[in-house]
DNA sequence: GATTGTGAATTATTTCACAGCT
DNA sequence: AGCTGTGAAATAATTCACAATC
């Protein structure tokens, strides 16, 4: 696969992401190309930047046709690591880790939920479609059982920083953290925070400086 | 307050949050002056960038001493629109819904959900907390009634756009988005879009690129 | 002595323009 | 004729360095 040696920018991942998405619906209403253009407006950027963006990975298109469809899905998948099954954990069974675990994109996409925990004992030993939901105390054991590679947090903030560096020590790799709280991890594990806080707040800071017009 | 006429980036907004958090962290710990070096640590990003992103706004620091903490709380609480309340309506009452509306954050940080909405007939007409679920047929009425503002979307992909609009059209101003569907709006609208599939895709890819050491 | 506020320098990202295929 | 691939130009964001202030 064609694979830069140079830095790629969180930016440029997420609008490969918004291509591969773009690419399935294209693909589901029977067309065969899709040009730079087509594929900017239903991802939300601009011609140029697509075709920028897919050249740091390699020459997909065809010059006067653009680019195939299905080819450059597998393409996409291909960059973005969705070829194999990643096995991933789920630290908090409340209702932020109910939704995310019913959640059809996990199965469709090959991330698959292999351990859930929570310290709650009425909790503990429910089981969510085929997994059981463990003790939290359990942790260490059943990551490396499991070999997980990924963890999610849904947990409350007070708790995720500690628990946090015990799934790495257990070997994990990545972490999505819904926890309101920052984590300071050795630099080779890459993790990524999503904050609803966050996302409230960038509205209402873009209502309150658009509204006095 | 200081209110810049540039453009802000998305990026600098998201830092401001951080920075609250960890100001309110430092409040919580009885702190009554944090440098922009301590502030850096807390929100993960360095000191010049702290100082450079609160000077876009003002000059709130008292220099050999730091940032008073109470006083820049309330800045920042200014500068993000917190000082208010806004009104929030919540579309599909599904798992995501659910989880979002036991969220403490919204009433703590004034969004107030007036208004909930689902097209399921077996949800109609439940209460969550003081909010009757409403069908989704009784938008117009029911958003204007309220004066809703912000529209948060945990519906499935397909009916999102669609949605969206007749929001937008009611006069809703921004909208934060868990749909994976991209909406087109007119420019004044405000969205925000919190894609799962995005986030974990960005996690994959990073692990495909480092693993193969 | 410590730390802010900020113009200047640097680095990163996006946009442009057009040669090169199909 | 149409559209990609890409080096060059323009723009944006971050980092630096240091004078100003407490």
């Amino acid at each position: 696969m064609p694979s830069p040696d140079r830095k790629i920018s969180e930016s440029t991942v997420r609008r490969l992401s918004a291509y591969l998405r773009s690419l399935e619906a294209l693909e589901a209403s029977g067309a065969e190309m899709a040009s730079s253009g087509e594929l900017a407006r239903r991802a939300g950027t601009t011609a140029p930047q697509v075709r920028k963006d897919l050249s740091t990975f390699g020459s997909f298109g065809k010059r006067g046709l653009g680019y195939p469809v299905v080819p450059l899905i597998g393409s996409l998948e291909a960059i973005l690591g969705l070829t194999r099954e990643w096995r991933v954990a789920l630290l908090g069974a409340g209702r932020v880790g109910a939704a995310l675990h019913t959640y059809p994109f996990f199965r469709e996409r090959g991330f698959r939920i292999v351990a859930i925990f929570d310290n709650d004992p009425e909790k503990v030993g429910l089981r969510w479609d085929d997994t059981t939901i463990r003790h939290i105390d359990e942790l260490e054991s059943v990551l490396a059982g499991e070999a997980v590679e990924i963890a999610i947090l849904t947990v409350p903030a007070a708790p995720a920083p500690a628990l946090a560096d015990r799934v790495v020590r257990a070997g994990v790799g990545a972490i999505l953290n819904f926890a309101p709280a920052r984590l300071e991890l050795p630099p080779h594990v890459v993790v990524n925070e999503v904050n609803l806080a966050m996302e409230l707040e960038l509205l209402s800071f873009a209502l309150t400086r658009s509204e006095p017009r």
